[in-house]
DNA sequence: ATCCTTATTGAACATCTGATCAATAACACG
DNA sequence: CGTGTTATTGATCAGATGTTCAATAAGGAT
């Protein structure tokens, strides 16, 4: 009674896009088994034929979703601008824009985020996850410092960047739990109001 | 076999303590009925028995979590100091200081807030509180603002609160996830390097 | 002492979960 | 066409979990 066969990589895909649809919609709580097979339409017992344990398909997905959004790119139009301060206010607002918007995505990472505190597997792949977006702040933090030394007094440039990493994430997380309270405009006016006091363009 | 009896108030309090040394130690998927009730010496029906079904217990923790650290209190020392921008990084200080050293009910905390993502009841006890929490930076913030008035191009009030409260949970998350990484001291500086390029006291 | 309310117990039930596995058919290959 | 490999199925198991409930005793009232 087996269905049509397929290759490892193919179904493996398909399992991945059914989990996360149940994920995405049902929580990390409502990730079961059998949800992702019936959602794929296949066999629970063909789930744990191709990710051997369900915390193999957990970890699996993880991978799945920080690989679909390779967290921050700082595309060309980026590193073009001259002024490091105005390089940053860019890639602060478009890392807010992007975190505020995904809602679906964001979730499901902050969940991963909480599962994280208990197991250390996730926890580790969060880890360089998160390094990695720092990092790629970092460099634009050095810039910013380099080109106005006086101003920062005792301001490193990883404190700054480990700074930009929390507004962004606080942005995401603020917008996702009480979007009524949360004007984004004004938090971005604010972020960049005071990484370098200097006048906007208009808005 | 019954054993002796409590008032209600006092069984529940036993219970929520339970619950509480669970859930800091297992997280909430840890928290069961049973684990509740052997870590208090009681029978799993009594559990039921003062909180009708679990989720009235998950949301009773909860309330419990928030009360026994109410989340943000402006002591005298900190409105008596003159200088709005000191009070403002006096506070943030605080808060920072607490956040990151408080790890146990941070990260309680922090499981619940993903939680509120698919619960409203939880979710609406968290927005209260977060907006307890941004209202007291507010006033803060006002000060600021209105005593630099020229410094903050487009800042208002609120905007510049938001972004104190990320600053604030940023630094816990950070700190809970990647302790390694993160360097509270250089965390601060720039966090204070930003809202008011003031020079330091030393450090 | 006796009664009555009720807090407490622990067994039992129903459900859901991850996991196992023998049976089966799909497919590649000779 | 025949044969062997293996992806697929679905029933099944074992364990955990929330919840119910009849039985029981504890403690106050009379």
């Amino acid at each position: 009674m087996p269905g049509t066969k397929a290759t490892e990589a193919e179904r493996r895909e398909q399992l991945l896009n059914a989990a996360y649809e149940v994920a995405s919609r049902k929580g990390l709580d409502g990730l079961t088994v059998r949800a992702v097979a019936g959602k794929a339409g296949l066999s629970p017992g063909l789930v744990l034929y191709h990710f051997k344990r369900k915390d193999q398909l957990v970890r699996a997905l993880l991978d799945w979703l920080l690989r679909s959004t390779s967290l921050l790119q700082v595309p060309e139009t980026i590193s073009e601008i001259d002024d490091p301060v105005e390089r940053l206010h860019t890639l602060l607002r478009q890392e807010m824009d992007r975190a505020s918007s995904d809602t679906g995505r964001s979730q499901l990472l902050f969940e991963y985020w909480a599962l994280g505190t208990r197991h250390a597997a996730i926890r580790r792949r969060i880890e360089v996850e998160m390094n990695r977006y720092r990092l790629a702040f970092r460099e634009v933090a050095e810039d910013v410092l380099r080109s106005e030394m006086g101003r920062f007094l005792g301001v490193t440039p990883d404190g700054l960047a480990a700074v930009a990493v929390s507004l962004v994430h606080g942005c995401a997380v603020q917008a996702m739990i009480d979007p009524k309270h949360f004007d984004i405009a004004e938090y971005l006016d604010a972020a960049e109001g005071l990484v370098g006091q200097i006048p906007l363009p208009t808005r």
